[in-house]
Parts: structure tokens; sequence; C-alpha cells
DNA sequence: CTTGACCCTCACAGCGCTGTCAGACCTTAC
DNA sequence: GTAAGGTCTGACAGCGCTGTGAGGGTCAAG
């Protein structure tokens, strides 16, 4: 299919479809004139890049991810790099919300000195 | 004092003490020569921008607070904007922090089902 | 064969800082 | 007077995306 088609079907726009093949992600055939032709596999692929890059993932992080995910279909396999990954995106995760709540705790403790 | 000596007693970088007077924040004196001259009360502000950056606000925002700031020492003044500010602020934090959790959730799901 | 919808590549812009470099002047002290 | 160290302005770069626009082919239907 077309890029247009896998951006309406994928909820991707068009841009980000070609930059996530810029950056390594995606590999679609060229048809003669040029265009990019993607099967069903790389609609899976991107299915799992949106939904990866949900959970707060940066593409360059995807990317190491998904050699363990493009196999097969449901769930992921389970390769070295995967645990170990995943692992470490919770910790920075986790780094981030304790920064955050510092945060908060700074402000509201401002706030309830204004009362 | 010139700005090395208020970047040193401060810990904010030379490039970020011009780039506070880019953004409105700051508007020290200048010698005939055109250095920056500061003086005590701008530092007392660049330690409030720096704890209030370190609360997690865009300068944009630190500087919509400052006029209710600037005037008295050891606290904040409740001018009108203040608590409104302060709320929306710990509102985006909160929204910020519920993404994360979100995300966490994602990834430790993940990470459950690789096991 | 023309029109419209789609595709191509390349590149600029913006978010909110922050570092760094270039080219040039000032100040202090020897 | 010279040298070192501080300061000035201006501008480019990078983070990780994302939109938009220009300029130009391609494909299908009428």
């Amino acid at each position: 299919m077309k890029i247009g088609e896998l951006s309406r079907r994928t909820g991707v726009s068009v841009r980000m479809l070609r930059y996530y093949e810029g950056e390594g992600l995606l590999a679609p055939l060229r048809t003669n004139s040029g265009y990019r032709d993607y099967g069903t596999a790389e609609e899976e692929t991107v299915r799992r890049i949106k939904m990866l890059g949900g959970a707060g993932m940066t593409l360059e992080t995807i990317k190491r991810l998904l050699p363990c995910v493009r196999n097969n279909d449901p769930a992921f396999t389970p390769c070295n790099e995967l645990r170990k990954i995943l692992t470490q995106q919770v910790g920075l995760i986790d780094e981030r919300i304790e920064t955050l709540s510092e945060s908060r705790t700074i402000l509201a403790g401002f706030l309830a000195s204004v009362n």
C-alpha cells in the first residue's frame, strides 16, 4: 500500500512515516516510479512504533527495541536486549516522575504559604 | 557587580544571565563602557529565577510571576496572579505525572509479559 | 489530454533552553 | 605599552519530534 493509505490506517502522519524511515525504523519497498510501497508487516511495525512512542520512548530507543519485536505477532520476542531496555525505560520514567514530584512539592509549598 | 561575579555567586552561567535579560527577566544597569552592572536585588532575583526554574517553570511563566516576587524579601507577595499561576503549574505537573504513570504502566506490562 | 489527488525530496521553523565560537572592545596590572 | 582575562554582541548548534511549504513527478478517471 502507498503511504497515504498507511497513514490513514495507522493514524500516523505521512510526515512521520517518512521520518521513521529516515531514522531507520522502516524500509518500505519502492515502486518503479519511486513511491513507497508498504506491506502488512510494515503496518504492524508502525502500530508498534506508535504504541512504544505512546509509552514515552524515543525513536532511537524504539529502534533498538524493534529487532526484538518484528518477528512474531501477538507479543514480543524476548531477545537479550528487550528486558534491559524496558527496565531502563521504566527507570527513566521513575526518575522523571521523581523530579516532577519534587517540583510539585516545591510549588505546592509556595501555594500553601500564600494562603 | 559584573556578570562574571554574579555567575559565580549564583551558579547560573553567564550565557543564561544574558538570556534572562533578553527574555525580560533582568534589566541590569550598564557601565559607560557597556558592561552589565548588577546590584544585590538582581542577585536575589536570579536566585528566585533559579529556584522557580528548578521547580519546572518556564521562563515565560517565571516572568509573569516575578512582579509578585520582586518586592519584599523572604516570601512571595500575594498579588492576584500568584495563586492562579501556581495552581496552573501544579495542575500542569500533575498532568505530566499522570502521563508518565500511564507510560510506566504500559512498559511495566510489557516487562511482565516477557518474564 | 487534462484535471485532481497523491507522491517525491529537501528544507525551514518551532518548542525552551544551553553551550560554544567568532570578532572586537574594556580593564587591570606589570 | 603590552598581555591576560573579562566583557560585549551575534549567531550557529543540538535535543526529539512535527508541521508546512516549495517545486516537481505520477497515476487514475473523465
